[in-house]
RNA sequence: AGUGCUAUAGCUCAGUUGGUUUAGAGCGCUGCCUUGACAGGGCAGAGGUCAUGAGUUCGAGUCUCAUUAGCACUACCA
């Protein structure tokens, strides 16, 4: 690398491209990086910066969501980085037990012809950790290419050693508080991965389907019907009994009877029950208690039997009598064939209904009654709810907080099943001697727990039974902000970095993570640390959906995602970064425009963004910039006073003008507006430092600059990158160090993050004014056809205001310099070939030694005086208000009269000007 | 069905407690401009009844209510 830069030195633009290529430079300084290890954290002195990465899927890739949520972590990450803190951005994986289950057993299924069924456990979990170690660690190293600055050496998996002894250890200890309990439920289950889900793993969705009504005969009568409908007439194998409304004069008379169950001949009961909607269907309900959550309680209130006539693969089971061994859609259709030919069934209609799939496997959950383990969330739901509305954990945007509130409130939290019939996870720490159960952390002190209980000395592991069944993934995700740093074993690391400072994640697992990791939190931390807060972090930054262009959420099924390494190779890292935090307002969803629909040719275009692009662009006019300013050659001797005055005043200005972009720029990351800080960043470096200062500073063509003027404005670009490293770190980078010579380990990485200092208002006012005076100029020059470099001609109106801003040292010069002027004169006249332009209330002329376009000047001037004239109506309708005058604050008053003044000059000038044409 | 969020230029968004311009930015679009950093560039321009309707106020993009549309969450759908 030092000879790279040395050969600059010697030739420093032949050797540097005109385009900025992002490609090499980026892996080039990520390599660098790892090689200092700068992304290591060690706990010391210093203020820590602490957040853990939402741990991907272990068997994910990196999507548009990943992308999203990493980048705003690493811009987190590296400001607290450039800010001397010590910055720890943990990474790490879960085991995702359901669809890491799933692809091992697709695995097994397609490459070795092997079923789940024909394994042990022991011989599945072999084979799943092999899976895990070969593909396991994609997602991560995509996330390098991104440029994610976490601690790699802190790299964590729920499932290993540490992790995994801290999910034993909670789950004795909430049993043992009595905050879990096993219980008979009715549970989601997935008959295709054959295991319950929680609520939260449950999708449901308006599907087409049929309702089926279906007459059942009163017992001992020969022609009394009832009619029911039911959109799952496979059920009806299954039916306790028949609820009506107790208000239903229909069936007020059926009080005490029996209806016959079709096929299988079944006397249930008629039950009378406020559930039941009299406007729905007939009025009348089949109940199915073991097949339907709410027939189940109804069955519950009537003493009403259960018969769960399903397998669980979905298939009918005996207790069906009739399709035994069937799957339970296939016996839907043989079910209402033969409904029909028993003449019992009345009609069948379209119907739309919801229906709930599992999140992974898109399974139709089946309900079903079974034995499985919760999690109370008495205390836990209050505990997490009052963490967020007390001010101990802020969310950003505020507003989310009404969902997770909805969600959390004790009329609508529900208890957490946390017990999944899968091998692939934590296995649940439960033993059984016949109806005993005994939890502990080891077998061992089951044993002895058991032996207690029993009084049996005899008893040995072998007569303890583990439960089969595996933990929920989150029931690991949960404790990660106290785990990731082992801090159930021990709390030299915890204390350090504990409570995290930000989490970054989408609000659509706010329930599945982030409600609970506030619940454990709250629950162990205060155990753990002494004086320490217990909050997880301190805030939530939930970032939206990446959707697409027509605003669908960005998913592997729709096939809408762009492939995320292609982004990077054709834009690179920076451009990405850039393209994903520009449109990422700060808690909106994310409208990504790739791929986009091209508008000429009316297609899809896959994988191109013109938000990428505007970064990549960026990061090519920043390129240029540093290839001007290499450009330039250094003379010791000092230059002509008016350059030197202009040179100070544009270092002046400019300077002002970064303390005010800092403090801006501060603002919005205490916002966490990040897009507002980097489009602040775009418009800052290439409108004022680009288009202005080094265009004002910038040397006459083959003639050099003075090394003061040249060390300032090199000292501004590097600042500017260090400001901007956050959100572009290659591109800032490598412009750090073609900029000038650098020692060992002076990196923009680790550059010093400048604090906003004061900054003078009335300097960046004048500057403005002498900006928009440029501008009008070189606007005359062009409109007229005026050469580039040809001096005009320049008369100002002379008043007590323009005098004063053009008193200022430098800033006459800087006008002349810069809009070419020969001199700037003060007048009291109209000069003879002059065109006029105002800018503030101030009227310039420039001349023009040749036939002017009256009639396109005439247009322009009407134009803005009738626009002037309608305004000025508007103030003056203001002030003739009495009611304006006497109630609005007097400050608002006297604004408006100096908004007329100001106005009423200007119209006085164009006047004058548009009488001269 | 209930609740929440959103509605400002072709697109993505600003517009901070109502008063500093009859609304701003970026991208896109249109026109012009290439001998010295950059066409991945420069300059200029067009484009908005601030979703609709009412109200509060001296004054509403901003506050209130209703309506409509989109998105989401929750519940139910026999």
């Amino acid at each position: 690398m030092c000879d790279f830069i040395k050969k600059i030195e010697i030739n420093k633009m032949k050797e540097i491209p005109t385009r900025y290529q992002p490609n090499d430079v980026e892996d080039k300084w990520y390599a660098h990086w790892m090689d200092k290890n700068y992304f290591h954290s060690e706990p010391d002195d210093r203020e820590p910066y602490t957040i853990v990465i939402p741990p991907p899927n272990v068997t994910g890739v990196l999507h548009m969501g990943h992308m999203l949520n990493n980048t705003i972590q690493d811009v987190l990450i590296r400001k607290a980085r450039l800010e001397g803190k010590n910055a720890c951005w943990v990474p790490g994986t879960d085991h995702a037990s359901i669809a890491t289950e799933n692809k091992v057993i697709k695995m097994l299924k397609e490459e070795k012809g092997i079923k789940k069924s024909d394994l042990t456990r022991e011989e599945f979990l072999k084979h799943a950790w092999e899976w895990k170690e070969k593909y396991g660690g994609i997602i991560l190293d995509q996330l390098k290419k991104l440029g994610a600055s976490c601690d790699w050496e802190r790299t964590r998996f729920t499932m290993e050693e540490s992790l995994s002894k801290a999910v034993t250890k909670v789950f004795v200890d909430l049993y043992k508080k009595g905050k879990i309990y096993r219980g008979l439920r009715m549970c989601n289950w997935d008959p295709k991965v054959q295991t319950v889900l929680s609520n939260e793993e449950v999708e449901f969705k308006e599907e087409h389907s049929k309702l089926y009504h279906v007459k059942y005969r009163i017992e001992g009568t020969e022609n009394e019907w009832v009619t029911i409908a039911t959109t799952r007439p496979e059920t009806i194998l299954a039916d306790t009994g028949i609820a009506v409304n107790p208000k239903d004069e229909r069936y007020a008379h059926l009080k005490g009877k029996n209806a016959i169950v079709p096929l299988v001949n079944r006397a249930v009961p008629i039950i009378f029950d406020n559930y039941v909607d009299m406007e729905f269907g007939t009025g009348c309900l089949k109940v199915t208690p073991a097949h339907d959550t709410n027939d189940y309680e109804i069955g519950k209130r009537h003493g009403l039997e259960v018969i769960d006539s399903f397998n669980a693969d979905g298939t009918l089971s005996e207790a069906a009598q009739f399709f035994v061994g069937e799957d339970r859609f296939v016996a839907r259709k043989l079910m209402a064939a033969e409904l029909e030919k028993l003449g019992q069934l009345v009609q069948t209609e379209d119907y739309q209904n919801s229906v709930g799939r599992s999140e992974r496997s898109k399974a139709i959950v089946e309900p079903r009654l079974m034995l499985q383990w919760w999690v109370s969330m008495d205390g836990f739901a209050k505990t997490a709810l009052d963490a967020v509305k007390d001010g101990d954990v802020d969310f950003f945007p505020k507003h989310i907080f009404n969902m997770y509130n909805s969600w959390l409130k004790e009329e609508n939290v529900r208890d957490w099943c946390i017990s999944r019939q899968l091998w692939w996870g934590h296995r649940i720490p439960a033993w059984y001697y016949g109806e005993e159960v005994f939890v502990a952390e080891t077998i061992e002190e089951a044993l002895a727990e058991a032996q207690k209980k029993t009084g049996n000395a005899a008893l040995t592991t072998d007569d303890l039974i583990q439960d089969d069944d595996a933990l929920d993934t989150w029931f690991s995700s949960w404790l990660w902000p106290i785990s990731v740093f082992d801090g159930f074993e021990n709390q030299d690391e915890l204390n350090y970095y504990y409570p995290t400072n930000v989490l970054v994640t989408g609000w659509d697992i706010m329930f599945f993570w982030v409600a609970r990791m506030i619940m454990a939190g709250y629950e162990w931390s205060g155990d753990l640390l002494e004086n320490k807060p217990k909050y997880p972090f301190k805030d939530v930054y939930f970032t939206g959906m990446v959707r697409d262009v027509i605003k669908r959420k960005m998913s592997k099924s729709i096939g809408n995602s762009p492939d995320s390494l292609k982004l990077i190779e054709k834009y690179g890292a920076d451009g990405v970064r850039f393209g994903m935090l520009s449109s990422a307002a700060a808690g909106n969803d994310i409208i990504f425009d790739a791929p986009f629909i091209d508008p000429k040719k009316q297609l899809a275009v896959k994988d191109e963004s013109d938000n990428c692009m505007q970064g990549l662009n960026f990061a090519n006019k920043m390129w240029n910039g540093m290839r001007l300013v290499l450009s330039w050659k250094i003379i010791e001797q000092p230059l002509n006073e008016d350059l030197g005055r202009v040179n100070a005043l544009a270092g002046q200005w400019f300077e002002s003008l970064l303390q005010k972009n800092i403090a801006a720029l501060e603002e919005s990351y205490s916002q966490y507006r990040l897009n507002e800080g980097v489009m602040g960043l775009y418009n800052f470096i290439w409108g004022d430092f680009f288009s202005w200062y080094l265009e004002i500073i910038k040397p006459p063509y083959g003639e050099g600059i003075d090394r003061k003027t040249y060390e300032t404005a090199v000292n501004f670009f590097e600042r500017l990158m260090t400001i901007l490293h956050p959100f572009m770190p290659f591109v800032t980078e490598e412009i750090w160090h073609l900029l000038k010579e650098r020692k060992d380990g002076e990196d923009c990485v680790i550059s010093r993050y400048p604090t906003a200092g004061a900054f003078d208002e009335k300097l960046l006012a004048d500057f403005e004014a002498t900006k928009d005076i440029i501008s009008k100029v070189r606007d005359i020059r062009t409109k007229n056809g005026l050469k580039k470099h040809e001096p005009l001609k320049f008369f100002v109106q002379k008043t007590d205001g323009v005098e004063q801003l053009l008193s200022r040292e430098g800033l006459k010069e800087t006008i002349i310099r810069t809009a070419v002027l020969e001199s700037i004169v003060f007048t009291d006249s109209e000069p003879e070939n002059g065109v006029a332009f105002i800018s503030g209330p101030e009227k310039f002329y420039v001349i023009v030694e040749k036939e002017i376009d009256v009639e396109a000047e005439r247009e322009k001037m009407t134009k803005e005086l009738n626009r002037l004239q309608g305004f000025l109506t508007g103030i003056e309708k203001k002030l003739g208000n009495e009611r304006f005058v006497n109630n609005a604050p007097e400050k608002v008053v006297a604004m408006e009269h100096k908004k007329k003044s100001d106005t009423e000059a200007k119209i006085k000038n164009l006047e004058e000007a548009l009488a001269k044409l």
